[in-house]
DNA sequence: ACACACATAGTGTATATACACGTTTGAGGG
DNA sequence: CCCTCAAACGTGTATATACACTATGTGTGT
């Protein structure tokens, strides 16, 4: 039986590839396997992790550049271009281009509140069976950790 | 000046975008940051620091089929599969494709070896860099933390 | 007014990642 | 011997991400 028929990669929890164990190596396993549960409990919305983030920080902060919607996830300003598009074409944000004022301001739109309402007990529910696997406390130092490491090229 | 003339992405320390901190975000950002740093510390070897990965994996554990090379990095098989062209291309693996024995077996080439060899040190830079960073028992409770909850799907 | 620096954004190209679907090969069952 | 099935793999398509380069407005100094 060995996976239920999906064959996600049933990883190997033993694998440690250097002499001290490379802590990208396991930032990047890491983050990768729990996408793979947050979009699991988004897939039937029809959007990414990545796009309800987008989502989320436009419906609270308002109106944003780019550059500063960027900044917010760190992410390179390119690649939040980028991020825009499918998001854009599905009309759940607005990218405004009226006049061109040399900052292009980010706003979600009707479209884009209402899924996010939608989606939001989803990343609930996910949010909730990570804490779980965790433990709130071991929760709380990571997160605390996480935010530490982000700062590191800062 | 603000920025030495990169321009990369200054993040915003503070920013939290929902109730409970969305855990998968802050993993997210930090990955990204860690992995800039990394890459930054690769960048005149041309490696990647997942190309890095998967020369050392093949390297400590001789041949593998695509399939357990993607699953000791906790990847998709097929994204595995891909990852592995540009290292073929540049001839630092082969992906050995004799008879087909139904296992593809991937093994890291003499001039995997040699750049791997280059590389090390890079590497060991910008681990050195984290740690210290972070501090030392710290980083051993985040890597403690961050191998727990890559096994969340398992 | 003009020139030049600066801030903001887009494009080209390349890698990284995953899911859905199709393909090949070997192993058994009837 | 054929048929089916499972294991391992590839492809199509889409998103995510970054770097180097380019373009375009904005303001400032002379």
């Amino acid at each position: 039986m060995a996976g239920k028929g999906k064959a996600k990669p049933s990883l190997d929890p033993s694998f440690t590839p250097l002499e001290s164990p490379c802590n990208l190596f396991f930032l990047r396993r890491a983050t990768l396997a729990v996408s793979r549960q947050y979009n699991a409990a988004l897939k039937s919305s029809g959007l990414q992790v990545t796009q309800f983030s987008v989502l989320f920080i436009l419906h609270v902060s308002g109106p944003l550049s780019i550059t500063e919607l960027a900044n917010k996830m760190g992410l390179d300003r390119t690649s939040m271009s980028r991020n825009l598009m499918p998001l854009q074409q599905q009309g759940l944000v607005s990218v405004g281009d009226e006049g061109w004022h040399r900052t292009r301001d980010v706003a979600i739109t009707t479209a884009g509140e209402k899924i996010l309402k939608k989606v939001l007990p989803m990343w609930r529910k996910a949010q909730t069976a990570f804490i779980e696997h965790m433990g709130q406390a071991d929760t709380a130092v990571l997160i605390e950790l996480l935010g530490r490491a982000s700062r590191i090229g800062a």
